[in-house]
RNA sequence: GCCGAUGUGGCGAAAUGGCAGACGCAACGGACUUAAAAUCCGUUGGGCUUAACGGCCCGUGCCGGUUCGAGUCCGGCCAUCGGUACCA
């Protein structure tokens, strides 16, 4: 590999320019009253994902997105805007806390012996960042921010009212802890026995924990909440006006998953107590024949008779004990037990049969639904399967018999509503519900509460402390608060914390202790697009003036991965901020793009276990990082999954070779000399056609994030110019300067080089400005016609531009070849469309 | 099951409803070279036909529709990938 010659000297221009532009602070954009800062220009904010900086640095996934964005970046710079392009390390998680497990070495370590890599692989690659701005979750100047935010939503409630967070002390309420936005609840939560901890929901795939795999039981425990649920409205409404891809908004909205519907109260024949159920079909309240609880319903308890209370304690043992592993595995076979009670069917007056199954869930609606078999898969199932009575309520449009039939038909066997089609039906029966104080219209949410707390050590501490059973704010002036030193890292086991190993951090004073669990990881990348607006800020976690420069995110890319936590949980911290009056948008992010996977050359997800893993550093080292760049980008579209090819590499750097040797040719001794052919001539009429349409391709491909084509452009350009013999140095610069995106290493270079013998001021290439394209100069004299008999193609002709639609007409008529094949039909229709082609429609 | 995305040469791909396959890879042929590498030039969807120039037919997952004209729009399928899964 290394053997092979070398197509330009990229390894010694690539690494002089990233010096020269960190000399320069060439990508530094200055805040608004920092030195350089120039109100007159327009703001840019384009933002990378920031990664997590694993032991196994960088793949080429990763460049992937950070190459299109650096791409936008340096086009930007170029048309005069104040671009930030920011990149940070997202350095909380698992992997550094695992390994200090099991080398006793200090995750801090790990974390900073990581992120060096990472930036030194990011440097190789040379991106435009501005470093300056570069910020660390782990920073204890940047955490303090985090436990700072989280301070203010434990501070805040939300008011239905306003539909917004507010400050604590405007609830009038007796219980405001009842309300805060962050709450400790007893909550059943996913527990990973290997781990030590509880993990959120999303963090668990098929009953195993998302990493490493490990089984995931359900557990009840005291855990820190945050009422992400107070917002799903809005997490639903603002969404809609974003320029995001459709799909990642419809995911976004299908795991808020709102439903409307009606709660349904159910009287009990012998007590007092009601059970209330949430349904969408209320117009089937006549086929509700039966009633099931989950099996952790606390109303299991009391309504339980004594002759099934052996029954339902072992039905629920049994429960339990199942993983949720077990729980999806067990495909869905109905299990459930009859609890020795009855409900009244508030429509019917029927005494209906109480039950609990596992098919219902705790913590979605009411933890009760009211079963109608005959038009609900899951309680069909359930109602074969324990011979439960079947009562038709809802008439098919057609004759497909009725049971099993769950869309929308007409209401029967149901004397309120017999006759109404199932909207109608819907709005009257819950209208008659509304009336009698029987039931009301609801929505609701899958959503949950999102599960903020984890019992790590590696993680932001909470800004709490216990007294008295009770919880308490620290006050701001305590912040950061930093984790205490440990030399042994693991869980107790029992579920305290590893924090719980220092119990002089522990013990707060005599009477409070504090928090021992830590913040999960979303927590730091929640709000890092805005730390970097104001990186250094010690008296805010950013300035309202830096806030109200840069942001929204004008560009966002990242991969689908995060399309629904991520990017749901930075929108929900980023709204409680807003309403408390700390920012002014409401959204974070103005267009998202997803980048498509790379997958190996073999067509496979890139994996150590495969064996198909690219290093972009060997890339790198056999290429450049120029023609590293520009492959990415020249593989396929941005948002596409696409696999890696390293002849396709070649190729790009053959392309960039291409462009060297415009401008150098090497003499005998092996020296880069620049070329003979040069010369400060007026390109002809051809060669300013090709550099026009391609700066006119490539402005609207960047903004369009349409790299490929755009490359493609540049290519021809280049074979364009790869035989004359005479270069014309205006075309070439033009060249350098829509290339430099792409390529600004050997751009930034080839440009000095020319300016040796062809000065130009301001000497640097990053000085000039974007170049436009002129309309007169893509203009043809002549255009090729195809002629057309009946939609095919049968001869082609050039005609002058500037003949007219009659005259073309005409033409097609008289061509030989067309009247060869008209011959004998009658000619219908002569569709023209000038500068394309003619058809002759004839029969 | 549901939701979403994608199906175009040997491969990555391109194409405001208007000449399908730009650009690149691979392959083949040629030039340069003692030779190779590198570089440069050319050919390259399939079939049929012609001594040749050329000509004809087919072709964008499948079936149908709209249109003078469909890779592109509409309807119905199929396949692959991704997400999700008892959410009442």
């Amino acid at each position: 590999m290394n053997e092979r010659r070398q197509p330009y000297p990229f390894d010694v221009i690539e690494p002089k320019w990233q010096a020269l532009w960190d000399e320069r602070r060439q990508f530094h954009a200055p805040n608004p009253g920092e030195p350089g800062f120039d109100p007159a220009q327009p703001k840019y904010y384009v933002l990378d994902m920031f990664p997590y900086p694993s032991g196994a640095g960088l793949h080429v996934g990763h460049p992937e997105g950070y190459t299109a964005t650096d791409i936008v970046a340096r086009y930007r710079r170029f048309r005069g805007d104040n671009v930030l392009h920011p990149m940070g390390w997202d350095a909380f998680g698992l992997p550094a806390e695992q390994y200090a497990i099991r080398t006793g070495q200090h995750p801090e370590v790990t974390t900073r012996e990581n992120i060096a890599r990472f930036k030194k692989q990011l440097k190789r690659i040379g991106f435009s960042y501005d470093w300056e701005r570069e910020i660390t979750t782990t920073s204890p100047d940047y955490f303090r921010w985090t436990q700072w935010i989280f301070l203010q939503i434990y501070h805040s409630w939300f008011n239905p009212e306003t539909r917004k967070a507010e400050p604590i002390s405007t609830y009038q309420g007796a219980d405001p802890d009842s309300v805060r936005l962050a709450y400790v609840a007893e909550v059943a939560v996913n527990w990973c026995p290997e781990l030590g901890t509880v993990l959120a929901n999303e963090e668990v795939i098929d009953g195993k924990s998302e990493v490493g795999g490990f089984p995931v039981v359900r557990r009840p425990m005291r855990q820190w909440m945050l009422r992400i649920t107070a917002f799903a409205e809005r997490l639903i409404d603002e969404l809609e006006p974003l320029a995001w891809p459709v799909g990642i908004k419809l995911l976004q909205r299908n795991w808020i998953g709102k439903s409307e519907g009606a709660e349904v109260q159910f009287a009990l024949p012998a007590s007092a107590e009601r059970i209330a159920v949430f349904t969408t079909r209320p117009d089937t309240l006549y086929g509700a024949t039966y009633m099931v609880l989950a099996p952790e319903n606390p109303l299991v308890d009391r309504l339980t008779s004594a002759a099934q209370r052996q029954a339902v304690a072992d039905y629920r043992a049994e429960i339990s004990a199942k993983s949720d592993l077990e729980r999806t595995d067990l495909a869905r076979d109905k299990s459930g037990v009859f609890i020795g009670a009855h409900a009244i069917n508030p429509a019917s007056g029927e005494q209906i049969p109480i039950w609990i199954a596992d098919y219902v869930l705790m913590g979605y609606g009411t933890g009760a639904i009211m079963g109608v078999p005959a038009h609900d898969e899951r309680d069909l199932e359930f109602a074969q399967k324990f011979a439960l009575k079947i009562i038709e309520v809802v008439q098919p449009p057609n004759d497909t018999p009725a049971t099993g039939f769950i869309g929308d038909g007409v209401a029967i066997n149901s004397p309120l509503i017999d006759g109404l089609t199932t909207p109608e039906a819907k709005r009257r029966i819950t209208d008659w519900l509304e009336e009698k104080g029987l039931g009301r219209r609801t929505i609701n949410y899958k959503l949950r509460d999102w599960l903020f707390s984890r019992q790590r050590y590696w993680g932001e501490p909470f800004p709490i402390i216990w007294r008295d059973g009770k919880h308490e704010a620290l006050p701001d002036s305590e912040l950061p608060l930093i984790p205490p030193a440990l030399d042994d890292f693991k869980p107790t086991g029992t579920g305290e914390p590893p924090l719980a190993r220092a119990p002089d951090w522990v013990r707060y004073s005599e009477a409070a202790t504090r928090e021992l669990n830590t913040m999960p990881q979303w927590a730091g990348s929640c709000w890092y697009y805005l730390r970097y607006c104001d990186p250094t800020n010690a008296d805010r976690f950013i300035s309202q003036e830096a806030e109200r420069y840069w942001m929204n995110v004008d560009l966002y890319v990242g991969g689908t991965e995060h399309a629904v936590l991520h990017l749901l949980y930075a929108r929900f911290w980023h709204k409680v901020l807003f309403d408390l009056g700390h920012l002014t948008t409401n959204e974070p992010f103005q267009r998202l793009v997803n980048q498509g996977i790379i997958l190996g050359e073999d067509g496979r997800k890139m994996s150590k276990r495969w064996g198909n893993v690219i290093d972009p550093l060997d890339v790198i080292e056999d290429y450049g990082a120029d023609a590293f760049r520009c492959y990415e980008m020249f593989m396929g579209p941005l948002e596409q999954m696409k696999p890696w090819s390293m002849t396709g590499v070649e190729g790009v750097s053959r392309f960039l070779a291409r462009v060297w040797r415009l401008v150098m040719e090497e003499n005998q001794a092996g020296e880069w000399l620049l070329s003979d052919a040069l010369a400060e001539v007026e390109p002809n009429r051809a060669q300013l056609r090709v550099m026009h349409a391609t700066i006119k391709k490539v402005t609207a491909d960047i903004e369009a994030l349409s790299f490929n084509t755009a490359i493609a452009q540049m290519m021809i350009f280049v074979n364009a110019f790869t035989t004359v013999e005479t270069v014309p140095v205006a075309a070439l610069r033009t060249l350098l300067v829509v290339l430099n995106p792409f390529a600004p290493h050997l751009a930034s270079e080839l440009w000095e080089s020319l300016g040796k013998k062809f000065p130009l001021s301001p000497p640097e290439i990053t000085d000039q400005p974007w170049p436009e394209f002129q309309a007169e100069f893509l203009v043809e004299d002549e255009v090729e016609i195809a002629l057309q008999v009946n939609g095919k193609v049968r001869d082609r002709v050039q005609v002058p531009i500037v003949v007219t639609k009659e005259e073309l007409e005409a033409l097609a008529r008289a061509n030989p070849r067309v009247r060869e094949f008209i011959a004998g039909l009658t000619v219908r229709k002569v569709v023209v469309i000038p500068k394309k082609l003619v058809n002759v429609v004839a029969t």
